[in-house]
DNA sequence: GCCTGATGTGTACGCCGTCCACACTGCCAC
DNA sequence: GTGGCAGTGTGGACGGCGTACACATCAGGC
């Protein structure tokens, strides 16, 4: 019942589109993508199903705008943390970003296991990762987060040039393996002090694949 | 045509389970676990849908026998790099079969994103992912095989002990990670040479956190 | 040589996505 | 004002899916 216009008077709806969607965000938040199904979400809104098809082309369509939303709340979860830390040694500050956006990326993962999974079902290419849709507040994109990250390491000293080039790659690589395994993966089972404290791990290669010396 | 009974004379088929097995990695083969449809795993072998039902509770005991199979197939093969390592200066094989894991896990991925996505669809949980069902000819899972590739890290001194508790967690997650945002996340995009390229970097950054000083 | 249990068939139900024709309504031109 | 039009929601239908229930067919042990 949240959200929802579930006893409505007028023929027209008013926002039908953006009721589909929160529609569309709860059934993935509680069951990940297969869930967002057209008819249910029409159902929650109180309207025929075919309603849809006047703000979705397709099932499909309704999906990719729920998954899209679902990253933008990732977004926003990880740019708070971002923006939590403070000013300080450039060295510091860069190493505390990276640990902040593999940390609150993971637990974004874990705490909201169905819109992670929704986040990343409708497969988005790098041309796509970086639209307005998928940011944040402040507008930047977890991957943005991570070339800020990452070049303060370089811009430091902490990480060599040579390294430089699509590092982003990597570290997402652990970040979001790591995740996966854990939401519905093998690692599963792992109680979450063991979750938290694998991540900061992960976290830890990251950082000294980018630092060791050759 | 492959691997199936289209004109079958008998009432009775023989080895139906066995068939509509191969049904379904040939349907998560081309498209992933959605496309494992037991109707069509039925009709491709040429028989009523129900009959299934004799063989699997229901759907989602099919997928998940699929699921093992696709498992075992990508068992078998990173088995197969795994022991064409030849023997030498244990350092050196440590490494060697650390690679050969991660290399062997990627391809894998890329080679057939379909299968790959169906191993990891049925949520196994850590007590299962041993299961003969899954492991290759040689009965090794690809968890034993990254178990073996470590413990020769730290056996030769390369790796401190101290790191060791849950490795596989850290070169796992990097490795899976990597692979999922290749084959249907955002950098599906990558040529396969950058893949390639960016999959030893990948394992570069696991050696890394495993050897580096502290 | 029959009977029984295992295996495959046929029919039917409810759910899904989606197409088509139609109903309602807000708003703009006149 | 009022008539009409474009935008929006409805109703009914179709085919595909998973699956339950009753029935048909067969193979092997008494």
């Amino acid at each position: 019942m949240t959200a929802i216009d579930a006893a409505r008077h007028t023929y027209h709806h008013g926002d039908l589109r953006q009721a589909l969607l929160e529609a569309g965000l709860e059934l993935a938040a509680a069951s990940g993508p297969d869930a967002v199904v057209l008819r249910e979400a029409t159902r929650r809104v109180g309207v025929s199903p075919n309603a849809a098809y006047r703000h979705f082309a397709d099932r499909d369509a309704l999906l990719e705008a729920v998954s899209d939303a679902a990253m933008a709340r990732m977004a926003g979860s990880i740019d708070e943390i971002f923006d939590a830390i403070p000013p300080g040694d450039p060295r510091e500050v860069a190493c505390a970003q990276l640990r902040a956006v593999g940390t609150g990326y993971v637990a974004f993962a874990v705490d909201h296991p169905g819109l992670f999974r929704t986040a990343f079902f409708v497969p988005a290419d790098m041309e796509r990762a970086a639209t307005a849709e998928k940011a944040g507040r402040s507008g930047r994109t977890p991957f943005e987060l991570l070339t800020v990250a990452i070049d303060g390491l370089v811009a430091s000293g902490t990480m060599p040039e040579s390294r430089r080039p699509n590092a982003e790659f990597l570290a997402w690589s652990a970040v979001h393996g790591f995740a996966l395994l854990v939401i519905d993966g093998p690692l599963r089972a792992l109680p979450r002090p063991a979750v938290d404290a694998t991540t900061q791990r992960v976290i830890d290669m990251v950082e000294a694949g980018f630092t060791a010396a050759e």
